[in-house]
DNA sequence: GATCTGACCGCAAGCGCTCTCAGTCAGATC
DNA sequence: GATCTGACTGAGAGCGCTTGCGGTCAGATC
């Protein structure tokens, strides 16, 4: 004799036959049983439920559920109207167990602290809520081990597709992702990443396009701050800056290159160590937004005046950029793009499994604003075009 | 005859007998497929498979996961071996709809669009992430239907307990919530919301330090620059404003009182509006630090020397409010910490779904930096103390 | 030595849903 | 009129886990 579908248990052990009795009955708005002590608990509708009120079995719910086309008009409406009666709402935990989908996206991030993770995550969120998804945000607080615990769980019933913004390196569970064909993208990756679908921005033709810009306007010793060491962005900013000394045949110089963190304080620790130079730089490229305000706020007690006697570029663009006075010189990234663009590509891999791998890069603009200017003693002219260097890049 | 467990059943049509052979054999890492075009599939192992390498039934590897006391050492030990040795991960989803805990507490919010929201976001994860749950974050974009949905959804199955960041008014799912007792706390909301648990900012007596500052400072013509209207907390702040006013006798003014959005471009043009009245303020006091960006950019651009000509005050105290020159003066709300108590004071709830509601009312604090001065034309000392308004209030 | 006790563990129902397989039945075809 | 077709629907196994109930068995008690 095959399963037969018994009555329903409630959590807290109700009396069966108080269960009975509000299991009966079509047509009630929902199952109610009484507590012991006098307050009310309502059970949410099943899909059972439903199907009883609507006269019709629980596959047929699940189809007019799932949008499945075989189902008779009068049917579907019928149980359209049995589910807005009963106010029913899928349960998502089931509905996940059982094979279908959960609607939900996961995106693992190593903290949420930064004008970088907040201009993504609002490019995630517009695109997620876009597509009629959810949100799962998971931070590892710079635990490596628990990474590939967060992957595990995420990956293994509880997320569709993945968005991993990772720090340098490719972690073993990566690999195992793509073995198992689970979808994800990575944001923000500059290694290597054989047959992963990646997306981040032109960090260093827009470092490059920053220094370009210094050193048009006449600056040949420029402080650069560098991010966390972890990222692959902060040696592609590196990169960058490198590549227009080099181009430019100006030597690079190793004291005029400072450790920072992205944030404000080391910003203006950097720029203190770098202005107590012998041969102080007449121009500082910060890899972040808030390093550079940290470096306006170190020249402000240096008493230089920016742009005069300190030109100061930061790397992000964000809001703050534009109302600091002066207004700060930045590389803009296109963080909500990015966001975006890595959603979008994971709702085509959720589509189709089989799409081929892609790497997006974003283009990267120099914003030219007040707190750039001709270096100190520099002669005539800039001499050469500014700016010029944004766009897609190799990364 | 009872329900027999019977054999695995693989998401993409897998042939049973290759069911039967990656099923069979204690030991192996994983169940292991081979899909048609010759890539491999592995499907994570369940309870059962543990179960199999430690020789016990399921029930007692789920004991073991779930910290059951009655379990003998030896088998304990044994069972973890097993889970290590196969790489075991519990399916969420799964123990979640056997009525297990699902570890993920939900956030409701209207948008991640703001430095309010980054604060409580951060302060939310740290707690969250400390006591080893997880987080769903849910925006509506300020669709309300959509809120409902949500709610239903989240609660269903999904989440153990919701924080939510409302706007004004107290929407039907709210009471829908209570009487079906699911744990939930609301974040900063200031109307009254009887029998939630709530937690929210001093942010009346924030505002009215933050004005008894400037009268203090012997300002008469105070400007406001509101936020968003469907925020509790605007009106809150706007009641701050008047509370200080009509305590000290002065009067309030209609045409200084201009509706913001908590936004910089908005505080930017109130501004202008301000400035532009015959008998201009000597004092702006703007809802937010963004919009306070937008007061000392308009200040520029008219010209006005801050603090000198005109005297600046913001709320929140974003990190960039000390970066800007001159630093702002403006009332400090402690973001994270209020994200912290709510997920704090979900957890007892759901330690204990019966703790009595409680209201927790963060203190805010007057900053006070160089944004501020006299104002123009008044002689003297300041005619009172400032700043000490702040501390835990009534809201 | 029989009974009791309690620590430990297994059985199997059930959570709410999806999806395959096997019908059913009205209309079309021969 | 018998058979076929295809649109539609129902039965029910199964997803991986939790948990109440009951069984086992070594040691304690009488």
């Amino acid at each position: 004799m095959p399963c037969k579908r018994l009555q329903p248990r409630f959590r807290s052990g109700y009396p069966p036959a108080m269960m009975d009795r509000a299991r009966s009955g079509a047509g009630d708005r929902a199952r109610v049983a009484a507590t012991g002590d006098g307050r009310i608990r309502v059970a949410r509708p099943t899909i059972f439920d439903v199907a009883r009120v609507a006269g019709v079995s629980s596959s047929t719910v699940s189809r007019v559920v799932n949008g499945h086309p075989q189902i008779r008009d009068t049917t579907r409406q019928r149980v359209q109207a049995a589910m807005v009666s009963l106010g029913y709402v899928a349960h998502v935990s089931a509905r996940a167990l059982a094979g279908g989908r959960s609607g939900v996206v996961g995106l693992l991030a190593q903290g949420v602290d930064s004008a970088f993770f907040l201009g993504v995550i609002q490019g995630v969120d517009q695109q997620v809520s876009g597509a009629g998804l959810d949100l799962m945000l998971c931070t590892t607080h710079d635990r490596r081990e628990k990474e590939a615990e967060y992957v595990a769980r995420l990956s293994h019933g509880m997320v569709e597709g993945l968005l991993i913004i990772l720090p340098r390196g490719l972690p073993d569970y990566v690999e195992q992702l793509r073995a198992s064909q689970f979808p994800f993208v990575l944001i923000d990756h500059d290694d290597d990443a054989p047959g992963c679908n990646v997306v981040n921005a032109a960090d260093r033709p827009g470092a490059a396009a920053a220094t370009d810009h210094l050193l048009a306007l006449g600056h040949r010793r420029i402080g650069f701050i560098t991010g966390t060491l972890n990222m692959g962005s902060t040696h592609q900013r590196l990169g960058g800056y490198r590549d227009a000394l080099v181009a430019a045949g100006v030597p690079l110089v190793g004291e005029l290159v400072v450790q920072g963190d992205f944030l404000e304080p080391r910003g203006y620790e950097a720029t203190r160590e770098l202005l107590a130079l012998t041969d102080r730089p007449t121009g500082i490229f910060a890899s972040s937004d808030a390093a550079a305000f940290g470096v306006l706020r170190a020249a402000r007690e240096a008493g230089l005046r920016v742009p005069e006697d300190l030109s100061v570029v930061g790397f992000d663009d964000v809001p703050e950029a534009s109302y600091v006075d002066p207004a700060l010189t930045t590389v803009r990234q296109p963080l909500r793009d990015m966001g975006r663009s890595a959603v979008r590509r994971l709702l085509e891999l959720l589509a189709d499994p089989d799409a081929p791998v892609e790497r997006i890069v974003l283009a990267t603009t120099l914003m030219v604003r007040g707190s750039t200017g001709r270096a100190p003693g520099a002669d005539g002219e800039p001499d050469g075009p500014t700016g010029g260097r944004d766009g897609p890049g190799s990364g």
